[in-house]
RNA sequence: UCGGGGAUCGUCUAAUAGGCAAGACAGCGGCCUUUGGAGCCGCCGAUCCAGGUUCGAGUCCUGGUCCCCGAGCCA
């Protein structure tokens, strides 16, 4: 790697670089992703992995460990665990052998509590839930000691070993630390350091009857691991100076810088664990891996490719305050990545019946169609034309309103690829008065698309062959929530769901050059947008695609801008 | 009310000793086009407020205002 001219480093980047500087971390540069099994993976989990695997890939010798943060038995899974190792090896990262878990570390954990202790830093209290709550004071009250606050050392030694072996039952004790009821600072009134958990952990199994709180468990797997800067969320700034109580109470060598920085938040979505599996449980989705989820697994589904999402973390910066990235910004990346590496193919979303009047019944042909204009190495394919075609529903319009250039009676376009045709009749159902049909000539001439008159046409749609294409599933995925901010005022983000998130097309017609597309495939509609095959729902003998994102649409611009302007 | 943070175009991020407020997205307009896509060109548009220091302040000082986080035996 060369040296370029740094751009400008964000704060963190700028304080690991001035550590290296000043040899305060040895010249080393160590960080870790830390997440709790409890959930999947989101975007918002992306921006951390991308800081904390990058910061360590930009420095000479710098690495990143992936740690589980598996303190709370009753909240996490495996499920959780196996689904993250797979989104942070999807975004592209490399945590090598350094795979750990807070749980590792519950022995060395449990002798760091008993100094503590020693140490008359620590105590078992014997108050409800309750009643510490009460203990603690307010915002703005001091709280009071708890009555066992001046237990002996030895009295809580062995209460602690009994809490250990089973003695008590689950909310009878915790252990705290012993620092001061009075702090302004909550987290800093004697928190709870260990509580009774009679529940088996899914991996320590039953050897635990005591678990470690955050704050404790955090700092010292960050101190052990010899982590150099902990970098973390904002909500977690008030709990910095615990986090240095805890290493400096140890005097332990191995000292992390923990940094916050601002969490991720995009319009249009939530990004909270906690919501988002209230979505999955409350059936507003199909699964942690619904592609209107912004979860990495959701993402993965609705066609997104690593290289979006990290284009997209890298842009998005990292700072302090608090933000709502617009999420066109990630359509932005989403379809410039789209745009260079899709395939095209013609897709027909909405059929309409076309019958080229003047094409012969019995004849069919070939015609070549390029792959990707943006890239002359994918290629050309050849697609089928015949006489009876299908053509989008939405590029015919019996009275086309002002700037509608596509398919009108007495009107020629261009078929993509093929020929101009002219619309010479409009067959419609007696009953209904719908358009079923459409008659068209061709002009044998235009072959390829061109006219050697050098008659111009206003409009070049897509079509299909009657006869050749294969019949799909499309579902049209849309922002999930209508809202841009959906809990804007306090409301329930569930007031504010989108009810047409997900359409469901069944009679959708596509090229034959589609057979056998694999799960996960992606491919531009041409004028449609970017879709990809299903990765669950699709057989080979029935694929669904789904909407990634449609492609920047001008005319529904002016159409909607033409309505508004009549009212 | 106490403690901890934060305020720069509509949105996000820059401005690295106090020295022309820059880029991206969005929007608007134009060019081009066998995708009303892509691309190209242009326009619009900001330093929370009030004082102060200085030749010069987004940056330093003083005083305000507004927003976010915090009272789990969650992380």
């Amino acid at each position: 790697m060369s040296d370029p001219p740094s751009p400008s480093l964000d704060f963190i980047r700028a304080k690991v670089a001035e550590d290296l500087k000043t040899n305060k971390h040895q010249g080393r540069v160590v960080t870790r992703f830390p997440p709790e099994p409890n959930g999947y993976l989101h975007i918002g989990h992306a921006k951390s992995i991308c800081l904390n695997f990058g910061i360590a890939a930009e420095n000479e010798g710098g690495v990143c460990n992936l740690r589980f943060d598996d303190t709370n038995p009753i909240k996490e899974e495996a499920e959780y665990e196996e689904s993250i190792k797979r989104d942070v090896r999807w975004l592209g990262f490399d945590w090598e052998d350094r795979l750990f878990y807070a749980s590792d570390y519950f022995d060395q954990l449990y002798q760091y509590a008993v100094q503590l202790i020693q140490k008359g830093k620590a105590y078992v209290c014997s108050l409800s839930a309750q009643d510490i709550r009460e203990y603690r004071g307010t915002l703005s009250e001091p709280g009071k000691d708890s009555p066992y606050r001046t237990r002996s050392v030895e009295e809580n030694l062995k209460l602690f070993e009994g809490m250990r072996a089973g003695e008590f039952e689950d909310g009878s004790h915790v252990l705290r630390a012993k620092i001061d009821m009075a702090s302004p600072n909550l987290n800093m009134r004697d928190p709870t350091l260990y509580r009774i958990r009679q529940v088996p952990h899914h991996r320590t199994g039953d050897k635990w009857l005591i678990y470690p709180m955050y704050d404790y468990a955090h700092s010292l797997s960050d101190s052990l691991e010899g982590i150099t800067h902990s970098l973390c969320t904002l909500e977690f700034e008030d709990h910095r100076p615990l986090y240095d109580w805890v290493l400096d109470e140890l005097n332990l060598d191995s000292h992390p810088q923990q940094i916050e920085f601002a969490r991720l938040n995009i319009s249009y979505t939530v990004l909270s664990k906690r919501k988002l599996l209230e979505l999955v449980k409350e059936g507003h989705v199909s699964g942690w891996d619904d592609p209107r989820m912004p979860t990495l697994s959701g993402l993965r589904r609705r066609g997104y490719t690593p290289e979006v999402i990290r284009n997209f973390c890298e842009q998005i910066g990292v700072a302090k305050r608090d933000t709502v990235i617009s999420v066109a910004l990630l359509e932005h990346h989403l379809r410039d990545d789209l745009n260079r590496h899709s395939p095209r193919v013609m897709a027909v979303l909405r059929p309409l019946r076309v019958v080229i009047e003047n094409y012969p019944e019995d004849q069919e042909e070939e015609l070549e169609a390029v792959n990707n204009p943006e890239d002359p190495a994918a290629g050309s394919r050849k697609v089928p034309f015949s006489r009876v075609l299908y053509i989008e529903q939405e590029d015919f319009r019996e009275d086309p309103p002002k700037k509608f250039y596509r398919l009108a009676p007495g009107r020629e376009v261009r078929l993509r690829y093929a020929y101009f045709v002219k619309c010479v009749d409009v067959v419609k159902d007696e009953k209904t008065g719908e358009v079923v049909e459409l008659r068209c000539t061709y002009d044998p001439a235009t072959k390829g698309g061109s006219s050697p008159d050098g008659r111009k046409v206003k409009a070049t749609i897509h079509w299909v062959s009657a006869a050749h294409s294969l019949q799909v599933e499309v579902r049209l995925y849309d922002r999930l929530f209508v809202k841009e901010n959906p809990e804007e005022g306090g409301a329930d983000f569930r007031d504010s769901l989108n009810p047409d998130s997900l359409v469901t097309l069944t009679s959708c017609r596509v090229e034959p050059s589609l057979k056998g597309a694999q799960p996960g495939s992606r491919y531009q509609f041409e004028r449609q947008g970017y879709f990809c095959v299903d990765s669950v729902d699709s057989t080979p003998e029935a694929p669904v695609f789904n909407r990634t994102v449609t492609l920047r649409d001008s005319w529904a611009k002016i159409e909607k801008q033409n309505q508004q302007s009549k009212k």
